[in-house]
DNA sequence: ATAACATATGAGCAAATGAACATATGATAA
DNA sequence: TTATCATATGTTCATTTGCTCATATGTTAT
């Protein structure tokens, strides 16, 4: 046999790990936090719900580019939106955003 | 002026923001969860530490793919290592990894 | 010293990603 | 209806990312 023997270890490690479809949901989700553009609505949306194109200025960045993040972030559903007229407002989907970022936040401020 | 105006709330907003470099930060830390390997990795590392062989053993891939990934994770401050002979080990840095994939897992799971 | 094992690292490449641009859709007002 | 504003979407392109391969480093035993 090739390289020392992990069979038991190995055996009881893959006996707790979730099955590959939930970690990679998992890191699908931690993917989406994983951008400084996306955060920064995120963050943005803490204070209130907003509008595209307030985003776009806030961000400096063209209303295009705010759009498709938004996009990813609803499919996330990390953040809701509603029509009021010609406006779409976007807004927190809930409090797990909050939560993942704080503890985010807890990591690096160490 | 070109679009509706939103400078009193850009201006609340802006005010509440952190610093780009924190907000980068943040998403720097985010996008390291944000691949299923290295889930995959720190889920291992929650049962126990682990040496690199045992790790690419038990995800299938080679010893050079799970040491560069464990290269990025240890930059991250997420896994420390230890050195016993030839062989290395990795564990979990500290309990924010547990917390952070927590919160990750209560989200997907609605 | 040399051999064998465990890990680390640099280069190269295919795939994924984020933004810009152009354009399409939706909604309101004239 | 047409014009205008707000948003969405498709395409293109440069950058980044994750893996493989080859090779280097580190450690122990002979």
């Amino acid at each position: 046999m090739k390289g020392h023997d992990h069979t038991k270890l190995l055996y009881d490690v893959n006996s707790q790990m979730p099955k590959d479809e939930v970690l990679a949901g998992l890191s699908e989700l931690f993917a989406v936090f994983g951008d400084s553009t996306r955060i920064k609505i995120l963050w943005a949306l803490f204070e209130s719900e907003m509008c595209v194109c307030a985003i776009a200025e806030l961000l400096h960045m063209t209303q295009s580019a705010i759009s498709h993040q938004l996009k990813l972030l609803k499919h996330a559903k990390l953040v809701g939106c509603r029509r009021e007229g010609k406006t779409v407002y976007y807004y927190l989907a809930d409090d797990h955003v909050r939560s993942i970022i704080d503890q985010g936040m807890e990591h690096i401020s160490e």
